[in-house]
Parts: structure tokens; C-alpha cells; sequence
DNA sequence: ACAAAAGTGTTTGAATTACACCCATGA
DNA sequence: TCATGGGTGTAATTCAAACACTTTTGT
């Protein structure tokens, strides 16, 4: 028989900078000696694949401050990597943009529009993990995963204006959120600038596991208005 | 070393008798005889995953007429099956409510709202699948994968409302994927009914591939508008 | 006072639901 | 001509984008 082993990668982004960016790791050795690649490695017997990808994560780039984790899909073309077979179950991984994790030397952060030469099918993935956070942020609460634990209005448009490539207006940011429940404010406000202007609320989400706040957008269930 | 291995499962749903039902399979042997599992099996050394499902459905149940496949999910509990540890892939499957396939004596279709008893997590997969499906019916042109190739509208109101669990007006419906540009008249008209009354137009999908149709519900990028 | 940044009020517009009404057919 | 669906017109509603305007601060 042959054998087949199971490895779990993950795209870890964070709005850094005011732009999406994406954790890579440079190749030491063939193959693909030089181009980067994603996080993460073979799964261990006693644990599930997102148990495994913390672990990974956690042990070879010290991402412990993951704010978000979510499948994205199975990689199993039987060619996808030479050698023995070996299956990726590929994950989106987010961190609030007030961190900034330890990473060793080899890793460098890049900006998801602007990838350099990636091994194997990793820049799919990656592509992948940001299209599925641009999609989320319209309906659901995911913002809470890029967002700093309180933060102003336009520290908020900034980060959402980053994740989704687009200017977004504060002002309706704000009515968008609120409306839905997503925020609420802390009662503080935060110093004004050095060239003066209003000092700016503090927020906060209300709820930082993943919710979906806007499900049907056509083909409701009838109301049960009277 | 520990041994491995990766199978795929496949929920594969049809609206049947104006209900969403999935074909499941009843266990003749240990562990979990006489549960009602998903049909599947382990992938070969030379096929991806989704080709995996697409075989084994053919071979082993007969479903060969498959409007849609994709994936779900992995599931990768270590114990989530006694013995070896198996990794699984499970993917949403759609038919065509037009279809009836030959399925073996072991196989039976049920309700999705009305499970029997399930081995291992399959009950699990199945409602991640009826969700999956009834979110993509609002957002996608899904809704071509539970037709057949042509219909009335009040057909596909009895598809729709078997798929999401509701009552969806007629009229409503018609107007929303025209809007989105997913239906297109094919000219013909069905006969009427014996107890009389207008005769229906006959519709089609414009493309049975899926697409998204409505993809930002909020945080639009800015008009274009001058 | 003035510039700068934050926040609110209000208009506009698009999409969708709800519902009344008209149309085409069989008995 | 009437019952039975099929199909269209149209008001009401909801939600979000756009933008003008007010508020609060630093200099």
C-alpha cells in the first residue's frame, strides 16, 4: 500500500500597516528552495486539524494571539507536492492588528495583493483565505477577529478599509455595525490628535465568536407581521 | 508509525415529495449496525478528492446525474471512527428533482428534518449540508442544481420551498432571479392542469454552473456614479 | 478665530416584500 | 360564465450610500 500523510497550513492575516497582510515562511531546501510558503505541517495521530494548526503555529512561528480560525478547504491533488502523497487541509487564520507576534527570521509578512513566487499551491490558498474574510466581513460580526480589543470609529474604518481593499466610510461603518448589534461604546474617548479635532468615542464588539448577523438577504421566510 | 487513511462522504440532497431529503445508507455490519450512514469510501492513491466522491457515488449508489458537487468540510476527530483513524472529507451533492436514481436495497431516502438514527458524526454532516444548500440558495444561482432543465414558476416555488423550510411566494421568486439574470423563458408554455386554469410558462436557468449572484449584502466598494 | 477630526441628520436610491388585480384556460 | 391557477402592476418597507451640517477639540 501506499502512504499518505496529512498536513494542516494556514493563512494567517492581519491588517498591518493599513494593508492585508499574509505570514510566509522562505524555503531553506528543495523543493521550491526560496519561495515561501505557508505555515503549518504534518498532523500529529492524537489531535483534529484545527487543534493542529494552533499547535503549529503556536510552536513555529509563536502566532498564539489567534483571534479567529476557520477551515477553508481540502488540497488533495494526488501531484499537489512531490514525494509521498500528502493531503493539506488548508485554514484562515486572523490576528488583531494591535498585535505583533515574534516571528522567526525566516518568516516575513507580505501584502496578499502582492505576493512573491510561493511553493506548491500556496498562493491559491492564500487567495482563498482573503476572499473568504472579504465575504465575511459583509455578514458577519468578523470584523471583532482584525480589531483591537476598544477603538475608535476610524481606527475601525481604517482596518476594514485595509481587509477589504476598498476606502469604507466611517459613517456608515459605524450605522452598518450598529444597527446590527455588532458594537457597542466603552463610555471612553480617546486623546485627540496633535493637530487637534474632536476626541474620538472608544468601541467595542459586543461579541467576539463568529456570528452571522445578516443571513438572508432575498428569500426571507414570510414575516409574522400581524 | 500510525496508519492513515482519507475518505470522503458525500450528503447528497434532492427535493423529493415536496421535502429536501438525503440518501442515506444502512450499516449492516459493526461498529454501528443498523445506523444510517452516508454513502462514501476510502480515496485511492490516484484521485483528488472531489473525483473520489464523484466514483464512489456512481459505483455504489447510482447517482451518476449530479448537478453540483462541493466540498463541506473535514472532519478529523481522532476517534471519530472506532479502529484506524480515518480523516474524512464531506461534501454537499444536489440532483435534480427530475431525476430518480436506481439506489441499492440498503439505501433509502429521508427527510433531512426528520433523521433516523446516524453512525459516527454523519448526522452532523447532513445538517451542515442543509445549511449550506439553504444559504446558497439566497447569495448563488444555486437553485439550477434542484431543478430540472425546465419549469414552471410555481415549480420551482415547490423546490425552493421544500430546499429552505418555508413558504416562498411564486411571484417574489420570479422576480429575484430575473432581477439577477438566472432565469430566461425557453417560449414553450406547460399545459394546463385538469382542473383548468392559465398555462404556465416555461423557464430555464441561463447558466448551471454555480455563481454568486449577490455578493456584497453591505460595505459595498463606492459608486462609480459621477 | 480657525483648522481638524468626530459624529449626526437627512435625502436619495435600490431592492424586496406584500398584495390587489388582470389574464388565459377547462368544464 | 365561473372556478382555477398564472402572471403583472404597484404601494409600502427596509436598508444602506451619500453628503451636508454640527460638535468638540488643539493651536
Amino acid at each position: 500500500m501506499s502512504s499518505l500523510e496529512h498536513e494542516v497550513l494556514a493563512a494567517v492575516l492581519q491588517v498591518r500597516s493599513r494593508s492585508l497582510q499574509v505570514l510566509l515562511w522562505q524555503r531553506a531546501r528543495d523543493p521550491h528552495a526560496g519561495r515561501w510558503s505557508l505555515p503549518g505541517g504534518k498532523l500529529r495521530h492524537d489531535e483534529d486539524v484545527e487543534t493542529s494548526v494552533r499547535r503549529q503555529l503556536a510552536e513555529k512561528v509563536d502566532v498564539r494571539q489567534l483571534s479567529h480560525v476557520e477551515q477553508l478547504a481540502v488540497f488533495s491533488a494526488p501531484d499537489r507536492v512531490p514525494g509521498p502523497r500528502v493531503i493539506a487541509t488548508a485554514f484562515l487564520g486572523l490576528v488583531p492588528s494591535d498585535n505583533d507576534p515574534e516571528v522567526p527570521a525566516d518568516t516575513r509578512w507580505f501584502c496578499v495583493d502582492a505576493l512573491p513566487p510561493t511553493a506548491f499551491d500556496h498562493g491559491a490558498i492564500v487567495l482563498r483565505a482573503r476572499d473568504r474574510l472579504r465575504s465575511k466581513l459583509s455578514y458577519t460580526n468578523l470584523g471583532f477577529a482584525l480589531a483591537p480589543p476598544t477603538f475608535t470609529i476610524s481606527e475601525l474604518r481604517d482596518i476594514y478599509s485595509a481587509a477589504l481593499g476598498y476606502r469604507v466610510s466611517a459613517t456608515n461603518l459605524q450605522r452598518v455595525l450598529s444597527r446590527r448589534g455588532q458594537l457597542e461604546p466603552t463610555g471612553e474617548t480617546a486623546v485627540s490628535g496633535p493637530s487637534g479635532g474632536r476626541p474620538a468615542a472608544l468601541f467595542r464588539f459586543t461579541c467576539r465568536d463568529m456570528q452571522v448577523t445578516d443571513a438572508f438577504a432575498v428569500l426571507r421566510p414570510p414575516s409574522l407581521r400581524k
